[in-house]
DNA sequence: ACCCTTGTTTTGAGTCGTTCACGATAAGGG
DNA sequence: CCCTTATCGTGAACGACTCAAAACAAGGGT
């Protein structure tokens, strides 16, 4: 994978600076993640880290592809790396967890709406709301 | 269809109340409308409704599942009747404007993700973006 | 290696959409 | 018709994000 993320910010057109490295290599990690939980993750390699920085940085890397930005219902805005492959989410609908869903590449039958109503399509952005395994599971008051 | 909002509204446990009557039967006739807007337009017949109260009534149909509420990214949250049919949306990323998609409803391949990382999936949502007819047609600067 | 231009970060204020709190009001069963 | 209680209105508060302008640093030119 791209582990130059230098090198990424450079032919993206965007300067090379310690913020930028930074939020890259947290979503490598930690891929939807909100703006607040970027900077409460930064604070430990930079305490002085402003909240619009971080906004900052992150519309920058979205603006430039480096950086998705996805927002789910009733939750803060949350970036991902990597936007290359048409990948799908699903939240929990009990805590807000969030997960990749590698959804049908290539041929999606349903994802071609019969009608279009005059639209020219582009892109199609599939959610899917569940329990995660851990909501799901009875919760154990035993203790 | 049900034309009888008074009962819908009593069948759903509420009581009937203006205002509420008011705001279905706007979103009969203007489905994909934000709390603003429907004000806005209520206004014509209640010159003093509060955003406030609109967005009461709102939550309330919501939750009372009368009403369903979508939150496309980018935009305030949109307001529509009836959530019967799985159906879905697009949204022009030019102007903002929406419709609904009668999607595949019953069967939907893609609709059931591959691994599911554990969690109970309950619905699938599908947002379409593209431009609608007007926004893509090129601009007559001619004049 | 240094400077200078220009893109970035910071600081601080401001906005939008929504929610919370609570007194005033009205729905509708008795 | 009254009384209980849901609902509405008013006002304040909030979170997430954007805007503006001054302080700063990246990195090309010399």
């Amino acid at each position: 994978m791209t582990t130059d993320l230098a090198a990424d910010l450079r032919a993206a057109g965007l300067r090379v600076t310690r913020g930028r490295l930074e939020v890259l290599e947290l979503l490598e990690n930690a891929p939807h993640s909100d703006a607040e939980s970027i900077r409460t993750r930064l604070r430990a390699v930079d305490p002085d880290v402003s909240i619009q920085s971080v906004h900052n940085v992150l519309s920058a890397l979205a603006s430039a592809g480096l950086v998705r930005r996805i927002e789910p219902a009733k939750s803060a805005a949350l970036y991902e790396r990597r936007i290359g492959d048409n990948h799908h989410h699903v939240v929990c609908t009990g805590c807000g967890a969030i997960e990749d869903i590698d959804c049908v590449v290539g041929h999606a039958p349903c994802l071609t709406p019969s009608s279009t109503s005059g639209f020219r399509i582009e892109t199609a952005e599939v959610t899917f709301w569940g329990l995660c395994a851990a909501c799901a599971a009875p919760p154990p008051i035993a203790a």
